[in-house]
DNA sequence: GCAAATGTCGCCGTTTGA
DNA sequence: CGGATCAAACGGCGACAT
């Protein structure tokens, strides 16, 4: 088994949408580049010798930044900024659109490649993993190297790696050099390292949590693991105090999970512009149906099938608000959740203009199978429609 | 009129059944 | 017997993450 301290790693694959295009666009390297935005907004980029990318300055329309390259970064720009901020600053940036189906290419190459040496995984999403190499033979920095190496052997990407006794710390450590990076990190160093650093970089605390802290004179991790634990308790509650402090201290025992079912399925869209909810009835019942058809696919596809059956819409104002509906039995049938959908669609006022329309599955469980043949499920009843308000 | 898409988790209030 | 109470399920929603 397991005694005394763990070697926990966490591994990032740097700019890993931006990097991924560069395999395939290589005369863009050394330019500022950023993805942004949907595939069918962008022009298509003929075949001839000449490539006719898109600037930045050209993009008109909504989306955000999703990945920019160092070399735009360095102009300001960042993932989750809207692409039309984006365009004032770096217009020249070239322009590409998202291609999930390479990501998702890419994303399986370099995870096969780190399991091949440690196969304790746990995956976070396309371009992150945790690994546990507490009972891997070899010294930690050349376990690391070799791991680097194989991401890099494998798919011509570079990421970077922290190693330390728990993911918490890890997590920090590997996006303290960047990229291409490996910090390797001891309990001992938590005053030196990790201390000095904002209170956003410790995973869990997002802008809300940041604020409210920076509010009470924490701005540090420092500053939160010398905080009055009254302090904490009185503004935060018992439980999330607790936490704080813990972190604060470099403590985290959450074991690396390597395996693990999907919670929900859901399918979103932003309208390219504002839809009101009589006048353009026609549109957004369209889309309406063809979210619920996706999420129904997407449930076949998986395996599974989804009991609990809601919808989310996000207002001009940009409130959003979301409701659903448990029904008798789980579904992966396109027309009972529009069903169901449309019963959740009947609760929300609908007299603002929406920007986005969204329909999730959850509640779910492993789905018969997805059938070959067009079998469907009959429909169901709501079991419930209680709301509240 | 800047602010995507997809997913997880935690907290809290309500409902329901015992 | 009616009220108090408790747990589980459900629903809303915010926060956070990639």
């Amino acid at each position: 088994m397991n005694k005394g301290t763990r070697r926990i790693a966490h591994l990032d694959m740097d700019a890993f949408y931006a990097s991924v295009e560069l395999l395939r666009y290589p005369e863009l390297r050394g330019m500022p580049l950023v993805i942004a935005g949907r595939r069918d907004q962008h022009p298509v980029v003929s075949a001839d010798g000449v490539r006719p990318f898109s600037r930045l300055r050209d993009y008109v329309g909504r989306g955000v930044v999703t990945t920019a390259t160092y070399e735009a970064r360095a102009l300001g720009v960042h993932s989750g900024m809207g692409v039309m901020t984006a365009a004032r600053l770096a217009p020249e940036a070239i322009l590409l659109p998202v291609n999930f189906d390479a990501y998702r290419h890419y994303s399986r190459l370099f995870k096969a490649a780190v399991a091949a040496i440690a196969p304790e995984i746990e995956d976070r999403g396309i371009d992150e993993i945790y690994i546990d190499l507490s009972d891997l033979p070899g010294d930690t920095p050349t376990l690391a190297r070799q791991i680097k190496d194989a991401v890099r052997a494998t798919t011509g990407l570079s990421c970077s790696m922290g190693v330390s006794p728990n993911k918490l710390l890890s997590k920090i450590a590997s996006d303290l050099e960047k990229p291409d990076g490996l910090t390797i990190l001891a309990l001992s160093e938590l005053a030196e390292r990790i201390w000095p650093l904002p209170v956003r970089k410790i995973n869990g605390i997002g802008p809300k949590a940041a604020e409210r802290l920076s509010g009470l004179g924490i701005d540090t991790i420092g500053d939160l693991a010398r905080a009055e634990p009254a302090l904490l308790q009185d503004h935060f509650g018992r439980g999330y105090a607790a936490w704080l402090r813990e972190v604060a201290h470099g403590i985290d025992e959450r074991p690396v999970v390597t395996q693990s079912e999907p919670k929900s399925v859901s399918r979103e869209t932003t309208f390219d512009r504002d839809l009101h909810p009589r006048r353009d009835r026609a549109t957004l019942s369209e889309h309406f149906t063809l979210l619920c058809a996706k999420v129904a696919e997407d449930l076949r596809r998986k395996g599974y099938r989804g009991r609990t059956i809601g919808i989310k819409l996000r207002y001009e104002d940009f409130r959003t608000v979301t409701r659903d509906v448990t029904l008798q039995s789980a579904t992966d049938d396109p027309r009972t959740i529009r069903r169901a959908a449309g019963e959740c669609l009947r609760r929300v006022s609908l007299d603002r203009r929406l920007r986005l329309l969204g329909v999730r599955a959850s509640a779910l469980s492993p789905g018969g199978t997805p059938p070959a043949s067009g079998v469907l499920a009959q429909g169901e009843l709501p079991l419930t429609t209680a709301s509240r308000g």
